[in-house]
DNA sequence: TGACACGTTCGAAACGTTTAGATTAGCGTT
DNA sequence: AACGCTAATCTAAACGTTTCGAACGTGTCA
């Protein structure tokens, strides 16, 4: 800017003025401002203006796992957003780890984000403190967090799920199995809710035998169905509260040589691409990614814009059942289907 | 800063040469500083450092579409390489538009990003200036760009067609259809080239009326597989050079009333997890995405480690052919099939 | 005792912007 | 002719770091 600045033989602050709109400059001094500009082909320096303005821009957006379809769609909704906004977003993976996500958490903060979305990992770690002393605007994606107040888009994973097993039961299953990841992140919490209540709703019990845990990849879905599959009263239908581990429920059951859904009746949560295409085509629990991820930059952009006194907001959205056919009824004990 | 200087009694300068280890500062004041700092809950800022330094150790990543399950796989490696080297990433999708894709150059730029790692689109606009006059560092990836020479790793596309095409010619297939994006982008030209030389190699004519374009997306491969299908003399087998729009394939040819492979059989380019476990198992180029990930990723540190001078480096990796079961043998015809 | 070296600490400039407030010029009023 | 008003431009401080070179105190040596 000096550069251009003596080129143009002007002060800097009115190069700056011209630049941004901030006052009006005369004809001429426009006129040789701009031929400056171009000469010396000046770029304004966003890193000097961040300093100076005291914002950067730029979001900070942490996943879990990039790889996981859910999160793949979301931050492609999100990163869209922002783009439109004029904001870069910067993206980390925390790999389902809270050590990592305090580490990246701070890394983000330290180049002075104005904002960050979190789908957050274990207890929130540093995330508690960063709300309450309420530096920059958070919201938390797809799972809410204790202790931590404020802006949130989560699915109602607990009507889903009841939804799915109230589905599956009324074809006529009694041994509804169901995968699911670590209770400290709530919509694992939920969505167990929702099973237990739907089996309750449906007249059955909750058998420990039936509920498995894995780490939300192929491999403890793969394990996991395993063990279900080699218990000596095997369940007939099997639900996995996460997309990944499911592949590896389908790949036990092939490896078992059992077939789906003639044999064992399979349904999972989250949606994706291929679902429609391959058989069995799998019956999913979709969310709506397009709307969570709009959500919540939708939340964000507008603490940016300086709505820093609004309660926090909590948005709960709803899944949609998307039956395909991986889910037999059973025998003669099939009811009439709701859809 | 300023204020833990105060709080402990010290200069600035001291508490920087402490925080950096630039020089030695004694254990009292040491002692007295990492109070303060605790006290005061000190951070130290990135943009500062940055606007002094001329280093942001933060990479721009820009890639057509990241819900493509091959960029979703490098985007994820690459993300997990420059957070290990202690950098951000700032990821942007170009929607396959070349404008996007400047405007986000531009922007990536001005937050003086250290380097960028760019899968491009169009004829990379821009990008050829900012290579030429070496301000920040790229690497190209997956698409190599006539006129801008700098580091790059690619597929070697052609002949991973070649490969794929020839399996097809092998099992008898004698009318191959072939689904492609446009030319303008290196994979697309290569990956013709790797079908039509297969073609050849097979004695086999190429006709045009069996290639067709599609703009990278779902629709545009049902639109095109729909065509093909209502030829008179439909296509066996039916190869589709990006995945996206093999799902609109398998869509046309379901809703057609066909069956994949028993009536047409279909190969793809770019390997899912999924692929293993759903009817049919799709047959697919698998690309190496750990190494090409790695090698993009490592090609940029060593860069910014500061080897700036050695002459760009071009990297071509192989893919891999996965045979699964969506592609049968022709009748009789059929020859023995290499793997 | 003075000169010198060494280890530690500090003052101040610099990075490239923005912006408040000062300055200047031009013009119409009285 | 002196005055005030407006519009255009400029000066200089500030943002929070890093770093160069100077300053200071202490001990060693001649």
């Amino acid at each position: 800017m000096l550069h251009v600045a003596e080129a143009a033989r002007v002060s800097v602050a009115t190069v700056s003025a011209l630049i941004n709109g901030t006052a009006t400059v005369s004809p001429e001094l426009t006129q040789r401002i701009e031929q400056a500009i171009r000469d010396i082909g000046y770029k304004r320096n966003a890193i000097a203006r961040s300093l100076k303005m005291g914002t950067t821009r730029t979001i900070g957006l942490t996943v879990p796992h990039i790889t996981n379809p859910f999160f793949t769609d979301v931050v492609s909704v999100i990163q869209q957003a922002f783009d439109r906004a004029g904001y870069a977003v910067m993206l980390c993976c925390t790999d389902e780890d809270l050590n990592t996500q305090d580490e990246q958490i701070r890394l983000l903060l330290d180049r002075m984000v104005d904002g960050l979305i979190v789908a957050r990992v274990g207890d929130g770690g540093i995330l508690k403190g960063i709300v309450e002393q309420a530096d920059v605007p958070v919201v938390l994606l797809d799972r809410v967090c204790e202790g931590v107040d404020t802006d949130t888009v989560v699915l109602d994973n607990r009507s889903a799920v009841f939804d799915a097993i109230t589905y599956l039961a009324n074809l006529g299953h009694r041994r509804i199995a169901y995968i699911t990841g670590s209770f400290d992140i709530s919509p694992m919490h939920d969505r167990m809710e929702g099973y237990r209540d739907a089996l309750q709703a449906a007249g059955l019990a909750v058998e420990d035998e039936l509920v498995r845990f894995g780490n939300f990849h192929e491999v403890d879905g793969y394990n996991a169905t395993m063990q279900l599959l080699s218990l000596r009263d095997r369940p007939t239908a099997i639900f996995s509260a996460n997309n990944p581990m499911v592949i590896g429920t389908m790949k036990a059951i092939r490896d078992i040589g059992l077939r789906c859904p003639e044999d064992i009746s399979v349904a999972c949560f989250d949606d994706f691409p291929w679902s429609d295409v391959f058989q069995p085509q799998l019956t999913t629990v979709a969310q709506p990614v397009q709307a969570i991820g709009e959500q919540a930059a939708n939340l964000l952009l507008d603490r940016l814009a300086g709505n820093r006194e609004a309660p926090p907001r909590k948005l709960m959205l709803k899944g949609r059942l998307m039956i395909r056919n991986s889910c037999h009824p059973l025998g003669a004990i099939a009811r009439s289907v709701s859809a």
